[in-house]
DNA sequence: GTAGGGTTAG
């Protein structure tokens, strides 16, 4: 009573009082406060009515950090209970209400219930269910909903369109989006601004610019909404000049950026510096957002301290914030950091969303870190994530990178729907985890349901052709990549004439290779690598000055190949000149695999001192592959002694592995030490590898 | 309505 004798009332308030306090709560956004308010009520005896529970709903769905909160779910709840009890729930508009909270919470099917026992249905209802489903990720259910709601005769407006146009930006709903579109052009509802915002959206999303650009002209008041959709889109497909162009013609239009403005313009990594500029000038550097992409762009360059650094400078820890900044732990393998991070996370009373769960599982490489996996499994499925297509694909993921294929094929069997990034992560998946045939099988099994195989798919299965010496289906695949227009793309290129290579066709994986006609990097390696392996020595290294005549410089990679096309032709001058240039011309750091192409190139070439003073060198420890290059000369010069001392240090370094055995055994038989061969096939018996454990495929025709 | 954190590939 009180509170109600401080604002100078002196009789019980009425609840038109509560309804003005809880519209302010909604205007600034404070649900807690409101929250407050609906259980004071009861101190008066004041009973709520609909429009009392239609406004505390709505304040709960006003502040996001709320809504992330492990709180908001279990008040959700109470709300739920109380609306039933109290008979409000009967109320469309309440009931609408109600269903847009769980929806935000990420609560779909309580949702989807709601919607299902709702006595009656208005058109604002079934924008509130499309839209949730459209936000939480179900795209094509979202599409089926639409074409329900028509058919039960209620009329989409214009917020319809907007709610649902977003769930067609993706290629592999991009007919359906066009069909949206027809249908907005036929109702009328296309000359709507807001419609052709989003329409121009999906279009970029969906690579489709020309139409983006049609439709972005097209618009007669460009808001700074429209302004920065065509920034966005322009700079999501790497066109990031005209992301610049675009910029420059808002300015000279004098429409105010902001910070969606510049967030476009960092993410379009078009001159940086001159966004940043600009958010300096503007005054927009202040913003949550923008320190968000701030972050990220240190991340991406590696450069994590100052990503902590601006990120504990924010006064106001956002999810999407901290998720920067996981990510960037993650890819760095460094889940001690990640694991403090989501401490933090709970510490803030968040909870993670699908796309801080994807970034997590990311980061989950190591055998030892599995069980934290599992974990994070087992919290998808407390909280409803993995309904999330985008949070399963992260668990598809993990599952086979741990070789786990049965628990992937689990969760894809599960999924409802199963966008093509989804297919395209358990074929690879399959791939690495050894198993192409699956991956084959995959193949035929998404053609049918009605997914058309993109670039992705494609270089995966062609990887999966080279483990299992499959040329035929290689070939299928290439006529696929013909047909599908996809031979541009640079990873199916580079996936082809690396299957051909493998497959025993290098003269078909030129043929591809000049067909190109501005290879990448990876491209011309995998050329360069496809004739080193081939012994055409000549041939790689021609390519290799080819390539940095079109001005493009080698990485460790080529210098991978370039070093094994030496080693090849028995070209020592050359590889040392090589080796040097790596160095010093292109400031790259030579791995242990480097190290062990120039032991083989000096070894084969039987210059067993030069190899013995390279290794003496190294800046790095030597492994078992650079001694074990070692050992492999001796065996091919006979030189018994030398190998006997590597094979001790080879011994010590993984005496488990019986490789260096094997050549032991050789090279005393070579010498017709049968006694020592003896001797050393004991040991591999001891070992447990018989040094013959192999296999050889042979493709029938 | 617009963006920011994210998944699949050589």
């Amino acid at each position: 009573m009180n509170w109600a004798c401080s604002i100078g009332l002196s009789t019980k308030p009425g609840l038109v009082y509560f309804h003005s306090l809880l519209n302010s709560h909604i205007q600034t956004k404070n649900p807690k406060q409101a929250l407050l308010l609906f259980r004071q009520l009861y101190e008066f005896n004041v009973k709520p009515n609909d429009l009392t529970s239609s406004l505390l709903l709505k304040a709960c769905t006003s502040s996001s950090s709320y809504l992330n909160s492990a709180n908001a779910e279990i008040e959700a709840n109470q709300i739920h209970t109380h609306l039933i009890k109290s008979g409000v729930d009967r109320f469309v508009y309440v009931g609408t209400a109600l269903l847009d909270l769980y929806m935000k919470l990420g609560r779909v099917r309580n949702a989807q219930k709601l919607f299902d026992d709702m006595p009656e249905r208005d058109d604002v209802s079934w924008n509130a269910l499309i839209c949730g489903v459209s936000r939480n990720g179900r795209h094509f259910e979202a599409l089926e909903l639409f074409v329900q709601m028509c058919r039960e005769g209620f009329r989409p407006r214009h917020t319809t369109l907007v709610s649902l146009v977003p769930s067609c930006g993706r290629h592999e709903l991009a007919f359906q989006g066009k069909s949206v579109h027809g249908f907005g052009i036929k109702a009328g509802l296309d000359s709507d601004s807001q419609v052709k915002n989003a329409l121009t959206s999906m279009y970029g999303k969906c690579a489709d610019l020309e139409a983006a650009e049609v439709l972005f002209e097209e618009i007669g008041d460009k808001s700074v909404v429209s302004w920065n959709t065509m920034i966005g889109a322009y700079g999501q497909n790497g066109f990031f000049d005209e992301a610049m162009l675009v910029f420059k013609r808002m300015r000279e239009e004098d429409v105010q950026a902001n910070l969606v403005t510049v967030v476009s313009l960092l993410s379009a990594n078009a001159d940086p510096e001159s966004a940043h500029c600009h958010a300096i000038k503007t005054g927009l550097v202040n913003n949550a957002s923008v320190i968000t992409s701030l972050i990220c762009e240190y991340a991406t360059r590696g450069n994590t301290e100052s990503g902590e650094l601006l990120y504990k400078s924010l006064p106001q820890k956002t999810l999407v914030s901290l998720t920067a900044l996981i990510s960037s732990y993650a890819e760095r393998d460094n889940m001690g950091q990640v694991m403090e991070c989501f401490a933090h996370l709970l510490q803030l009373d968040m909870k993670l969303d699908a796309v801080a769960m994807v970034s997590i599982l990311h980061g989950i490489k190591h055998p030892a870190d599995f069980g934290l996996g599992l974990a994070f499994h087992g919290y998808g499925l407390k909280t409803g994530l993995t309904a999330d297509s985008l949070a399963v694909n992260g668990l598809i993921s993990m599952y086979s990178r741990f070789d786990n294929i049965e628990d992937a094929f689990s969760l894809f069997s599960e999924m409802r729907e199963k966008p093509l990034i989804t297919w395209n992560s358990l074929v690879s998946g399959c791939v690495q985890a050894g198993r192409s045939s699956d991956a084959l099988e995959l193949f035929s099994q998404m053609k049918m349901s009605g997914h058309s195989p993109d670039s992705i798919s494609i270089s995966s299965l062609l990887s999966g052709c080279c483990q299992i010496e499959y040329l035929k289906f290689g070939e299928g695949l290439h006529t696929y990549v013909l047909r599908n227009n996809l031979e541009g793309e640079d990873f199916v290129g580079t996936a082809l004439i690396d299957m051909y290579t493998k497959c025993g066709r290098i003269d078909r994986a030129e043929r591809v290779f000049k067909s190109i006609k501005e290879p990448c990097l990876a491209t011309w390696n995998s050329m360069i690598s496809g004739y080193s392996l081939y012994g055409l020595e000549h041939k790689a290294l021609v390519c290799f000055s080819e390539m940095q005549e079109q001005g493009l410089k080698p990485d460790k990679i080529t210098f991978l190949a370039v070093l094994a096309a030496c080693t090849h032709g028995g070209l020592v001058h050359g590889g040392r000149t090589y080796f040097q240039m790596m160095k010093e011309r292109f400031n790259l750091i030579p791995s242990l695999q480097h190290c062990a192409c120039m032991v083989n190139l000096y070894g084969r070439a039987g210059l067993l001192d030069d190899a013995l003073m390279f290794i003496r060198d190294m800046e790095i420890e030597p492994d078992f592959a650079v001694w074990g290059a070692l050992l492999n000369a001796c065996c091919i010069h006979q030189e018994v002694k030398l190998g006997e001392y590597i094979a001790k240090k080879l011994f010590f370094l993984d005496s488990k592995n019986a490789g260096f055995l094997v050549l032991m055994s050789n090279l005393y038989a070579i010498k017709r030490r049968w006694e020592d061969v003896a001797r050393v096939r004991e040991m591999m018996r001891e070992t447990g590898g018989d040094g013959c454990s192999g296999i050889s495929v042979i493709e029938m025709t």
